[in-house]
DNA sequence: GGATGTGTGTTGCAACTGCAACAGATATAA
DNA sequence: TTATATCTGTTGCAGTTGCAACACACATCC
């Protein structure tokens, strides 16, 4: 297996990452479609990169209500330490999407200061920084989308950010429209009423999985302050 | 000023904080109640971080309604490197709450790796990792109250946390309850009547900003898994 | 003192949303 | 093929929510 393309191990030799696998007792794990990955809880400081494949980062409330706290690609980095401490008596999971591979390592071995001082330990730690600044990023994203006051507010802010990550007025959903409805954490049967509200408006198009918005904000452009 | 008791430069003296300030040539800012500290899009790849004080970062949609999208205490972090670029014409905003101080810095001169290798940098560094993984966790916690789908238990989910934090059935909280609505985004007037309706059913007392929840979980107990 | 601004508390009403239920489409496995 | 599961699409209904408006308390500032 090679780790080229992984972005936590940019800068860092194949077999650099084998010596920090042995050194940091890491170890993989695979999974298939829908298996879980880890039941937040159990885990004690590990972090999880997953290494191929993707998942999600799900909570299920006492009501049995599905709520997609977080998608995970390839390269993504989650962990109890980093993300989603469960608190409540909710049961928070990460489920794989699809087949995936998962690499687990002790946050605190990373963090710790090695003696050795290796050279591509910090480099990792680096890696580590800027993986988990992306993961504010996407959080903060979805506060943004979460935060507005109704469906089809939350559902064009998504629908926006989609169109600037894709550089273009249309773009594919990462899933389904059910799970989107989970991810907007709206009702399904409320979204469809809405979307098909947004429809007849004409403000986008749905045709399966590909969106296509009519006032898409074009990347690069400032955007307008109103103050 | 001293530095003690900043978690961004824990473990490193007075003096080489000193030193970092003219190396990275960092500034300070005071900033009255009120004051806007930034408008994002402005700063470049700058950090912040507070001194004394505290702020918010606020957010204004196209039609005015405010959400404050995070809050930020003595020793916290922001930066659009870090979190919330806006994206979609909306108006971002770090305000002061009360008087404060910030000190900003470059993200990039930080992260750069010193071809002096002052072992203070690769501090600095690590103590910036820790707080963007308390920032991410903050925003997790974030994620969890604004994925509720009613006000009621975007409530319940936000004292509960707080009960956490506090350690008991009680605490104060941090703003004002028209705050409250914008940080749980909801309309203040149906907020106050769900909270209304909440005394009534005895599962809260607010006396202020005083609130005591009735079924407060205790800290150190194992949440309940329900699968 | 009055003016101003902010925070609290309340109400009516219209609109939105969640919920339950149903039907059809599609895909996969037995 | 038949089951089974998931996804899509739709509807009625009841409850929640947003919105606008108002009154009052409490500060600060002039």
């Amino acid at each position: 297996m090679t780790y080229d393309g992984l972005a936590l191990f940019r800068d860092i030799t194949d077999s650099e990452v084998e010596a920090m696998i042995r050194c940091f007792r890491m170890y993989r794990g695979q999974y298939g479609p829908g298996a879980s990955i880890r039941t937040y809880g159990e885990q004690g400081g590990e972090v999880g990169v997953i290494l191929r494949g993707a998942a999600a980062v799900v909570r299920f409330d006492h009501a049995g209500n599905r709520t997609i706290l977080e998608r995970l690609v390839t390269g993504s980095v989650f962990g109890e330490v980093l993300a989603f401490t469960p608190a409540l008596g909710d049961c928070l999971e990460v489920v794989s999407d699809g087949s995936s591979e998962v690499l687990f390592m002790s946050y605190d071995h990373m963090m710790k200061r090695c003696e050795k001082a290796c050279s591509y330990h910090s480099k990792l730690v680096q890696n580590m920084f800027r993986l988990v600044t992306e993961q504010t990023r996407r959080l903060s994203l979805r506060v943004e989308i979460l935060s507005r006051r109704s469906i089809r507010d939350k559902l064009l802010c998504y629908f926006r950010i989609c169109c600037l990550e894709a550089g273009g007025p249309a773009f594919t959903l990462p899933f389904s429209l059910s799970a989107l409805a989970d991810y907007i954490s709206a009702d399904r049967s409320a979204m469809m009423r809405e979307l098909g509200r947004m429809r007849q408006e004409g403000l986008v198009a749905v045709d399966g999985r590909r969106v296509t918005v009519a006032d898409a904000p074009l990347p690069g452009e400032d955007p307008v302050r109103r103050v």
